[in-house]
DNA sequence: ACCTGAACACCGTTCAAGT
DNA sequence: ACCTGAACACCGTTCAAGT
């Protein structure tokens, strides 16, 4: 299936003339088809970076190896050099992309378990929700971790399963909530992405027809049309989160309050 | 974009010549590239029938229109006869998928709120979990619903909706517990049906490096690492979910409680 | 009214070669 | 050691035509 006898440089490995060699093919005519690429001009970084240019400019779904290496200029066999396969450049955007994602996800220290959790998880969902990109690779790819990559999600999840546990979870049950949390943000996040793109995707004549539309509906539906007014159909707008947030710490409430018979007072 | 000269023919729109030019064209040799099809030897529901058993005998993915062609012997053209787009098949195809998941989820009547609660959403993920093509058309597209798909889901999500609300929950409550519980489940699927799928496309060099394998992660990561010896990472079996789902319908029951102070007797 | 092959513009990937 | 264009086998879709 893949058998590569393509060389692929590692990722990391630098070549140390990049500089000069620059310097000396630059301003170069560009009467011909294409000026060949200096030699060092380019490395996985510079292919990485454009990549993100791209991909921020359309989406995700548009990256095509050819568009990339028409923006970068240069032969798309090149990119082949540093990347073995789309794959594998995606999996290093997607390494990339969750290193931003905890850059910008605030440590939080000295709350009560039960706002440390609500509050983890909407700056979680709010993040991507801000940023396509981000949420195209780290939620809809499921990715396979590099090692900094698992470093700093443990990391992560270490500090929020502390405040579970000293707050009286067991190591099992802190380990349960955070991922029972954690595919409900996904979920979340992923319900809602798939129906933008579907939406982008089909032709309008397809309209979602309402609840409200037809008369009967509010015989049959009674408590479904009593609401369907009020709200969404899709149901992942904010409040909607919050209200299955809310409803899960209550639950992890009432779950250590019965483990716990005596309150612990220190 | 889509501007569709094609004449694309009612799905539901029936040839009653069919059966006696079928009788015509049989037993036709098959010396040259290919026998012309009869006419009305081919519709809608058969080119239906044909993507199901492709997709069926292979994957979703792996479905493409020159493949369904071949594999129904037709030339690649007359599919958009019947289909305007691939999108169009696949969007036929989701909601027969629908109609067959709803025959294959029971009604549950009877039992207490949170039973029927717990029931529902463990057999709606079963169904799914046991069926491949079933959860990569229904719940990996986020698909508009044709009428007949409406009225298929409003009908179970109000079967739900009322044992909630005879329960005591409000009409608002009753919906966001619904949706709720809908997101934690579809959420659940999707994430161990795309780690799958990537784990099938990914090379197998990229092993998930486990919390075991470096003796420093028990210092850094005491309670991860004291659970990780004895659960999955991905954290999406039957046990994990169903931890997840009483967690939810635990915080639920409290919320309930703590809305109708006095309890009912009747 | 239905079915056809040839063709178009794309895609990911590989080859054999240039420097 | 790096970068190249040409080519391959695929894809979704359309054209202009057959019957």
């Amino acid at each position: 299936m893949c058998r590569s006898r393509v060389p692929i440089r590692a990722f990391g490995t630098r070549t140390q003339a990049t500089e000069t060699i620059m310097a000396q093919s630059a301003d170069q005519p560009k009467t011909e088809r294409r000026v060949r690429r200096a030699r060092g001009s380019l490395d996985g970084q510079a292919i990485l970076r454009g990549a993100f240019e791209l991909v921020e400019s359309t989406s995700v779904d548009a990256l095509s190896m050819p568009r990339l290496a028409k923006h970068l200029n240069v032969g798309v066999t090149t990119i082949y050099w540093y990347f073995g396969s789309k794959e594998e450049l995606l999996d290093a955007m997607t390494a990339a992309a969750l290193n931003r994602f905890y850059e910008r996800l605030p440590q939080f220290r000295g709350m009560p378990w039960n706002d440390h959790v609500k509050a983890f998880f909407r700056e979680f969902r709010r993040i991507f929700r801000e940023d396509d990109v981000l949420c195209d690779l780290v939620i809809m790819r499921v990715n396979h971790f590099t090692p900094e990559n698992l470093r700093s999600t443990w990391d992560r999840i270490e500090g929020v399963l502390e405040t579970l546990v000293a707050a009286g979870f067991s190591n099992d049950a802190a380990v349960e909530a955070y991922f029972t949390l954690s595919v409900y943000t996904r979920g979340n996040l992923m319900i809602e992405r798939l129906f933008i793109l579907t939406a982008e995707r089909a032709n309008p004549k397809n309209m979602q027809t309402g609840l409200q539309s037809n008369p009967g509906n509010r015989e049959r539906y009674p408590i479904l049309a009593d609401q369907a007014t009020r709200r969404s159909f899709s149901m992942i707008d904010d409040d909607d989160f919050d209200s299955g947030l809310d409803t899960l710490v209550e639950g992890l409430r009432s779950q250590l309050a019965s483990q716990l018979p005596a309150p612990q007072t220190d």
